[in-house]
DNA sequence: TATAAACTCTCCAGTAAGTGGAGTGTAAAG
DNA sequence: CTTTACACTCCACTTACTGGAGAGTTTATA
């Protein structure tokens, strides 16, 4: 199939489906004739692979890994289980800072008064060494 | 000041700081003879802003905004407010997003086995469309 | 005074993961 | 046969820096 299909297919943009294709995270052939990228049903199913480790906070490094799991029939769940351990570790370790930065931030918001008035505790936090 | 010391001042790594001298986010005098930038303790002071709502998440445009209604002694602090509203609600998605992600992240892992025989739910999850 | 260490400079390239656009070629529909 | 939709490549841009090369400057030491 041709390249809109597969990126329809996939949810992803013919962009980004092309970006996968030239880092060579898939494969497809090319019709020599036309030049086009023809991805077999494999290939699609590559793609949605990847698509949801993406969304799934993968980075494109981590999916490629992951697909070499996958591919590879004899390997172990540990490692695939080690990886998302880390994720979620990684996940966690965002989700303190951000919920941090949202305390401190809201904290401020709350003394300012927000009129037309200029003095602004916000600012005063910031310049504040 | 030079450049090192204005950097171990803010907090900032002397590249990051040539790096906000070259955008125009700091405005330090240069030294004509010898082409070292020349720091004062308002580009100081700046760079400590700067540092400091960086790490409240705030974007490099944004630190800009801040910074020009910083310098408005005649500003509101409503512009403010709603800026740091606007962030907050902006962490907010972000928290709710990866609560998410780690809420589906560790479902798999935990149904994940982990050891060395090749089932693995987290890639069959990946897997299914 | 000579030299070495520490500091600074500019410029170039690379990072992650795409996105946008120009210019051009191909395929399918009317 | 022409229009429309789709595809191609190549280049530039995004964010916020970071790393390194090669060269000049300043400061400390012998």
């Amino acid at each position: 199939m041709n390249i809109g299909k597969a990126a329809k297919l996939s949810n992803l943009t013919v962009k980004t489906v092309r970006y996968y294709a030239d880092i060579g995270l898939v494969k497809p052939l090319k019709n020599s004739s036309s030049g086009y990228r023809d991805f077999s049903q494999d290939d699609l199913a590559q793609l949605q692979f990847i698509a949801k480790a993406r969304k799934f906070n993968f980075s494109i490094q981590e999916c490629e890994e992951l697909l070499s799991l996958y591919s590879d029939k004899n390997r172990s769940s540990k490692e695939v289980k080690a990886l998302t351990l880390e994720k979620i570790s990684e996940i966690d370790a965002k989700l303190i800072e951000l919920k941090d930065l949202r305390y401190q931030l809201s904290f401020l918001a709350n003394n300012c008064k927000g009129n037309d008035r200029p003095e602004c505790p916000i600012l005063d936090a910031l310049a504040d060494v």
